[in-house]
DNA sequence: ATGATCGAACCTACTAGTTGGTAGGTATTC
DNA sequence: GAATACCTACCAACTAGTAGGTTCGATCAT
């Protein structure tokens, strides 16, 4: 049924065009960008690009795939790095550091969720899929958490969950918006609230 | 110098057209409605919105900035009716879900900011005085809390306004994006906020 | 080895529809 | 009569997407 392309299996051009659809998605949004964008900056013509991903849809349906997959692994390697819950939620909220670090780049996820109403169905439910892994994973590390004593129990680990999640998706559309004006990043503001966790 | 029509003084037609590109703006985001999009709404032909607001940027900037004022506005009117700054941080709260409840809809500036790298530098330097208006009130109010006692001391008040700020504008977005999953509004999220920061 | 063949990647040239915006005319109202 | 609000008719630029041809490297049978 799914003919769409699989991410893991794209050629050297089709995966550039997916960096830089990614890139522009960040910063202007789904409706935003244009696949003649995409070809100025790959160095290729609009309608090569037709021929590695027929519709924007697909395209867009593969860069979420590929960032849902690679923010996965990352979680994975996190994990590794970190056994206790107060460090493993630090080194997530920096993952969202690196994202914004970069050029003040959005989270691909949190732009097209802003745009849900206006972009096509099969991106919104990938985007869906995104947050949804977030929170079951968020849940899990505070519930661990709690249960270890390295975190203060008594408060519902869902609902810290997705306090932290939103703090840090909104900390990159404030910071962006607010521009010049001084303005802690989401490593910082998660920070603040991972302490207020702590048992 | 600014040519730009104010708010203040729109013709009843006028201001239909500045609340129909709202509501468009709050779902779709600035590239992502037309003004074809407001005559349908409107019921009225294109060309005429034109005569009433001559570019997209100019009505936009409009929109923005009648925002802005109401947001203020209500922000008084709270004041009015609650002294204390728990109480007051959270009628804030309930602001944002006042907005979220009407059929999820976004803040318009939240939205306006994830594309802050897309829009006209005019539209883009009022959200920014939307976010610095708001940080302003937020500090001040978390300031005068801990002075009166009703607010937890020891905190710093700009970065606290910045978490709640951040966290009410990213539970919009993530509440969006997470679609039909079971998922707390930015009141529940602002109360859960507050209720840490209490004396 | 050689040459035919196939498919991937890319191109030029195009389409139909939409975009923001303009020109110029017609009612209505003060 | 003059401003306001609206209209029809248009424009150039841009949108996603298509048609059809070229280049080129790998794979084949001879």
């Amino acid at each position: 049924m799914n003919s769409t392309k699989h991410f893991s299996e794209l050629s050297p051009a089709a995966e550039r065009i997916v960096d830089v659809a990614q890139g522009l998605i960040q910063r202007a949004g789904y409706n935003g960008f244009s696949y003649e964008d995409i070809a100025r900056e790959v160095g290729i013509k609009k309608p090569s690009i037709h021929h590695h991903f027929p519709t924007k849809a697909e395209l867009v349906a593969v860069v979420t795939q590929r960032y849902m997959h690679r923010f996965r692994e990352a979680l994975l390697r996190l994990e590794g790095r970190h056994a206790r819950a107060p460090e493993r939620l630090l080194a997530y909220a920096d993952l969202f550091e690196q994202t914004y670090g970069a050029q003040r780049q959005l989270c691909l996820c949190g732009m097209l969720g802003a745009e849900a109403d206006a972009i096509p169905a099969e991106v919104a439910h990938e985007v869906q899929q995104f947050f949804k892994a977030n929170m079951t994973w968020l849940t899990d590390v505070i519930a661990q958490g709690q249960q270890q004593g390295s975190l203060r129990a008594g408060v519902d680990p869902a609902a810290q969950a997705q306090l932290l999640l939103c703090a840090l998706e909104g900390a990159m559309v404030v910071g962006r918006a607010a521009g010049r004006v001084a303005h802690q990043g989401p490593a910082a503001l998660g920070a603040a609230l991972v302490l207020s966790l702590r048992a």
